[in-house]
RNA sequence: GGAGGCAUGGCCAAGUGGUAAGGCAGGAGCCUGCAAAGCUCUUAUCCCCAGUUCAAAUCUGGGUGCCUCCUCCA
């Protein structure tokens, strides 16, 4: 398996350092606001390398944290009139919610930086031990000039780094390019050996990564947008404090953007998880940002969702279709299937899940032709790696219900249940009533159920 | 100013040397009472210019346009 190095700028053959074992670490959300659609594309693309590299067969460990003690937290809970912690609880949930609504698998370890305070605290006193570090006034910095690989994986040389000097004047750096391990803060502080103080944004994936996974790790992934300053300093702190490499491979997906700009807080042009769902389903949205590569930029638009809703509902619908006369072969040796095949190298080929939707779409139509028990296993197992769930969505009877009232209210009539319109409806068909058969199919689509007439009779299901 | 990336049919998007996957939308046909779904067929020479090569979307050089990072950001 093939997977891209933003370290090397090259697409190298992945091995693992312990065999058969692969320790990923994902920077995770710092907790102070909802998740947008930029996040949802950074946790699919990551959701969907773990499902491929335990599917391989990998012993996974994923460690994704939650940064939850930050500028932005505070300032929210001073507008909000709430603790920290109860801003940082309430967006940790939420974001659970939304990670699960996109169907993505919870990583292994989802540590806490507050709750890995020491071991960041440790890392400090190895680095000031071994002059990498220096505290002044209850603050600590870490001192770029000592690391001669700083830039490295960002590409930038040291000299424009401080030329563009647009980082933070401070009397109490050395350098202006030096970054803070630890601030000095009495309000909102914790005890150090440096005095009442918070974390530096960076020290925390350096500390929970070597606390959960260890001193050096396979893939180490997240936002293009933290290779600088972020991961560039987690090197810088991590290698220096271990005295050995950090990371093997080093992966960045790229932006999700609206009107050709990136899509960011900051900005203000983000779309909520939440508020997408609303109007599109979870695989339309992991369907949408699996047709691009990962590492380009994928243009949000209504009209991609609607396209991707599309290509769902035909995926959807083989399957479903499939289901009433197949059933799914748990046995079935996938190796021998030339689609299976297909799929896996696609995937090993730096995960172009766009060719993956590919040889979807090919068994789809296979699918379609023939529903045994091969195509459709293949078909539903392909989607299950790559984090579909096309498990029939139930309908609650409540809903149902309310949907049938509806339906009997505009038909006047009385029915019960389903049978009893779709029989009555069957009347109407026999006797060539197609006035009322049009009507009545007419009322269901507008209470969003979808009636299709068939050999075999007629089926329904919400559009 | 420094660093990185992108440019493929109406839209989205694979494809890094041998004559362009796939999806969406559109068109034609089959099926159907009509629809829906499905099936079949159908639309490109790859931003521009120059070069390397028997052969380039794919390599080289030069343009043009767009994006990202260098500040919090997935």
């Amino acid at each position: 398996m093939k997977l891209y190095n933003s370290y090397s700028q090259k697409t190298e053959e992945f091995v693992p350092l312990e065999e058969n074992k692969v320790k990923m670490y994902v920077c995770g959300p710092t907790v102070y606001d909802s998740a947008h659609l930029g996040h949802a594309r950074c946790y699919i693309t990551w959701d969907v390398l773990y499902r491929y590299l335990k599917f391989k067969g990998y012993e996974v460990t994923y460690c994704r944290n939650v940064t939850d003690v930050d500028d932005k937290i505070l300032s929210k809970s001073q507008k909000e009139g709430k603790t920290p912690d109860e801003v940082a609880r309430f967006y940790y949930q939420a974001f659970s919610k939304s990670m699960e609504s996109l169907n993505n698998l919870k990583p292994d370890i989802e540590p806490f930086a507050t709750k890995t305070l020491g071991e960041m605290i440790a890392i400090n006193k190895q680095l000031i031990e071994k002059g990498h570090a220096y505290a002044v006034d209850g603050d600590v910095y870490f001192r770029v000039k000592s690391f001669d690989k700083y830039g490295q994986l960002s590409k930038q040389p040291l000299e424009a780094l401080e030329s563009g000097a647009r980082v933070e004047e401070s009397d109490l750096k050395e350098n202006p390019m030096d970054f803070a391990l630890w601030k000095h803060d009495e309000k909102f502080g914790y005890k150090s050996p440096w005095g009442v103080g918070r974390p530096g944004w960076h020290i925390e994936c350096s500390a929970m990564s070597r606390k959960y996974l260890g001193n050096t790790i396979d893939i180490h992934a997240g936002g293009a947008d933290l290779i600088f300053p972020h991961h560039e300093n987690e090197i810088a702190q991590s290698e220096c404090a271990n005295g050995q490499q950090f990371v093997k491979y080093w992966m960045h997906n790229g932006f999700v953007t609206i009107n050709k700009e990136k899509m960011s807080k900051s900005l203000g042009n983000f779309l909520t998880i939440d508020k997408i769902l609303e109007n599109y389903d979870a695989n339309a949205i992991r369907f949408f940002i699996l047709t691009n590569h990962y590492r380009m930029p994928v243009e949000f638009s209504d009209e991609a969702l609607t396209a991707a809703t599309a290509g769902v509902k035909r995926l959807y619908t083989a399957i479903n279709e499939a289901r009433k006369t197949a059933k799914i072969d748990e046995n079935l040796n996938l190796n021998t299937c030339e689609e299976y095949q297909e799929f896996v190298e696609a995937m090993d080929e730096d995960l172009n899940t766009s060719k993956t939707l590919a040889v979807l779409f090919d068994l789809a139509n296979k699918t379609n032709k023939e529903q045994n028990s091969r195509n459709l296993t293949l078909i539903y197992k392909i989607s299950e790696v790559l984090g579909f769930n096309f498990d029939k969505v139930k309908i609650c009877e409540e809903e149902l219900k309310e949907k049938i009232d509806v339906i009997a209210k505009k038909l006047s009539a009385d029915f019960k249940n389903m049978n009893e319109i779709l029989s009555f409806r069957k009347t109407a068909r026999d006797e060539k009533n197609w006035d009322l058969a049009d009507k009545i199919r007419i009322v269901f689509d507008e209470a969003g159920i979808t009636l299709k007439d068939t050999k075999d009779g007629t089926t329904w299901e919400i559009k």
